[in-house]
RNA sequence: GGAGCAGUGGUGUAGAGGCCUAACAUGCCAGCCUGUCACGCUGGAGAUCGCGGGUUCGAAUCCCGUCUGCUCCGCCA
């Protein structure tokens, strides 16, 4: 039944036949989407990448098609050769850009059968994602699935015309590298030529791109994929792709607007949409006091406000107790949320709770005046103050939240979003782009009792801070950026230390011994000794963006084929167990139980 | 490492101690149908309720454990 296309040739695509294509023969090729069987008439909508053209069939055309037709079921992929007509008078379907018209099958070929699949093959599918990545071949011929995958290659397309044309040149680095002391965990690699030792896969490509500028190579660029070996999110997989990006002689007011033209040129040629310049920028400690975020949202404002020198003297222990040992309080008036529920309230202090909160007080503005359990621990005067510093209106709610400045930010941060979205405060097709910049260099990490770098060891610090660098090493702050849209961080980058003498001091500060700093990146320090010019660059996440670009809530749905919550890959079921003899070549005794096969119901 | 939600014919759901011999929609199969486009009509097949244990006279339903997926915290320079 199934026959081959031999000698059949596609003349066109489905989707793209029109009225101005009526008494032309045309051979088109593709998918049944559906078809309606009258009897003695039958249509099937036909589909490729294009989209959808109504074919049909009867035995007054052709009696063999028509015969054949009768077998064909969703997914069967055919081959028509045909003639384009319009449509009977009425029967014009306005819904399709072919709708027009139809073809009038003289010869079918059925090429392939299908089984039933799993689910429709059609936008806006209800099925569990764990059926979808299994059967991630047919998800991706859902037109959706097909759109985000084309703008994700467009996208790709704007970056790397953009780029060299402003003289940049793609340079490919090793996946098989060095495993790094500092960052996420690697993936690793054994190397069977060397037993016991293991390559490791980039976690960004960062020490080759400088490196390249060291090779004078001037501008690089790479769209490459890298590996952290963390737990997922929405918006991370344990493998994702950068547009990767660094320069030689360049400042950040330069850098910068370059980096925004791109990302305008980006959704102007891909989306159609317009973005102004230059993007807002605002700096990490602003960010941090007025949004508790370092990658705010900011289609709306709702913002944080510091009260402690409101209530430092009040009776309420919690806020008094914290002001005096160095904590924070901070408020979030929820303009026009009195009314909450005590449940409503109750799942606020929940979000805040998740984030570190021990509490969450709050005072309902109501029209009989404030309401408050925490109300009898104000004078009439102190509370006057704090309701004037918060511009608190009758049907407000005001929120607090008093601990370490750590988690007042997160538990508020969290708690603002959430109120965004409750009172509709966010417009999906609103673009806010900002530049986030002067960020510390350093923080120091409690648990391993050293500093730590934010954004990574070899970011320069700023020239004004670079006396600090040892009495004060928390106050120095970074020739770093991140862009940041709609709440999500889009890239990030720095200039960079390009003389030995600095990068020796902060592999120092980050308590790498002199032989440890030789060990892991003596070639970098050798290498800045040969004429290193200075340089600076930034990484952009590929999928994070695509995901802000096509709408989606998960970069799972612009990556052709992602990972689950677990790093797991559904389709061809990896990890997976590999045979003795491939772990004896690599000299690998495997230590725990092997995986209990997957129960596959 | 932790918290929450979910798992019932192919798919999406309902059922919350006995009314379940598990319901509905859709899909699937067969028959009929020459203007449909979520075609229509008639009939039919299809589920040991994720897995294991327990409580009970009786478990899809309650309890414990476990697996898988999703969201989040930690983690992610």
């Amino acid at each position: 039944m199934v026959e081959m296309m031999t000698g059949m040739k596609r003349t066109h695509a489905c989707a793209s036949l029109r009225a101005q294509h009526i008494g032309e023969t045309v051979t088109v090729m593709g998918w049944v989407q559906r078809r309606r069987d009258h009897g003695g008439l039958i249509f099937i909508d036909l589909r490729d990448r294009s989209g959808l053209v109504q074919i049909v069939f009867s035995e007054d055309l052709d009696a063999d098609a028509f015969r054949k037709a009768e077998a064909a079921r969703n997914e069967y992929v055919l081959a028509v050769t045909g003639s384009v007509r319009s449509r009977p008078e009425g029967t014009v379907n306005a819904n399709l850009p072919t709708g027009e018209i139809e073809i009038a099958v003289r010869e079918l070929r059925i090429l392939n059968a299908a089984k039933t699949p799993p689910f429709y093959i059609e936008d806006g599918v209800d099925v569990d994602e764990m059926v979808r990545l299994k059967y991630r071949y047919l998800d991706l011929r859902r037109p959706e699935m097909q759109k985000n995958l084309i703008i994700r290659h467009k996208t790709a397309k704007v970056m790397r015309d953009y780029l060299d044309r402003q003289g940049f040149i793609e340079i490919e680095t090793p996946m098989l590298t060095k495993s790094s002391p500092e960052g996420a965990r690697d993936y690793l690699v054994p190397s069977r030529v060397h037993p016991g030792e293991f390559f490791a896969l980039p976690q960004s490509p960062q020490l080759y791109k400088q490196l390249t500028m060291v090779a004078g190579m001037e501008r690089y660029f790479q769209i490459v994929r890298c590996f952290r070996d963390e737990d997922l999110r929405a918006d991370r997989q344990p493998e994702f792709t950068q547009l990767d990006i660094e320069m030689s002689f360049v400042e950040m007011e330069e850098l910068l607007p370059m980096m925004e033209a791109m990302v305008a040129q980006i959704f102007e040629e891909v989306l159609g949409k317009k973005l102004e310049r230059p993007f807002r920028r605002i700096t990490y400690a602003e960010a941090m006091n007025r949004y508790g975020s370092d990658k705010p949202d900011l289609r709306f404002d709702l913002p944080l406000v510091d009260v402690a020198e409101q209530v430092q003297d009040v009776e309420f222990k919690v806020f008094a107790s914290v002001v005096k040992a160095g904590g924070q309080v901070k408020a979030i008036n929820a303009k026009g949320c009195a009314h909450f529920s005590r449940k409503e309230i109750d799942e606020l202090t929940k979000v805040a709770a998740i984030y570190g909160a021990k509490g969450l007080a709050y005072i309902q503005m109501t029209a009989e005046g404030p309401k408050s359990p925490i109300a009898k621990f104000f004078t009439e005067a102190q509370l006057q103050a704090l309701l004037t510093q918060l511009d608190a209106q009758t049907g407000d709610l005001l929120l607090f939240v008093a601990d370490r400045p750590e988690v007042v930010a997160a538990a508020l941060g969290a708690l603002r979003l959430e109120l965004a979205r409750r009172l509709n405060l966010i417009d999906a097709e609103q673009l806010e782009f900002a530049w986030v910049v002067d960020f510390p260099l350093l923080e120091y990490d409690a648990e391993e009792g050293r500093y730590v770098a934010i954004h990574h060891p070899f970011t320069a610090p700023k020239d004004e801070d670079l006396h600090l660098l040892e009495s004060n090493p928390g106050q120095v702050r970074a020739k770093a950026y991140d862009l940041v849209l709609n709440g999500v961080e889009l890239g990030g980058g720095s200039l960079r230390i390009y003389r030995r003498d600095i990068q020796e001091k902060m592999f120092a500060l980050l308590g790498l011994s002199p032989e440890e700093s030789r060990d892991k990146f003596g070639y970098l320090l050798d290498a800045f000794e040969f004429g290193t010019p200075p340089h600076g660059g930034i990484a952009f996440g590929l999928d994070r963006l695509i995901m802000l670009m096509t709408g989606r809530e998960t970069i799972r749905d612009v990556i052709a084929f992602p990972k689950t919550q677990s790093a797991a890959d559904m389709m061809v079921d990896a990890p997976s167990v590999v045979a003795p003899r491939q772990l004896r070549e690599l000299s690998i005794k495997v230590d725990i139980p092997a995986k209990k096969p997957m129960s596959k119901a």
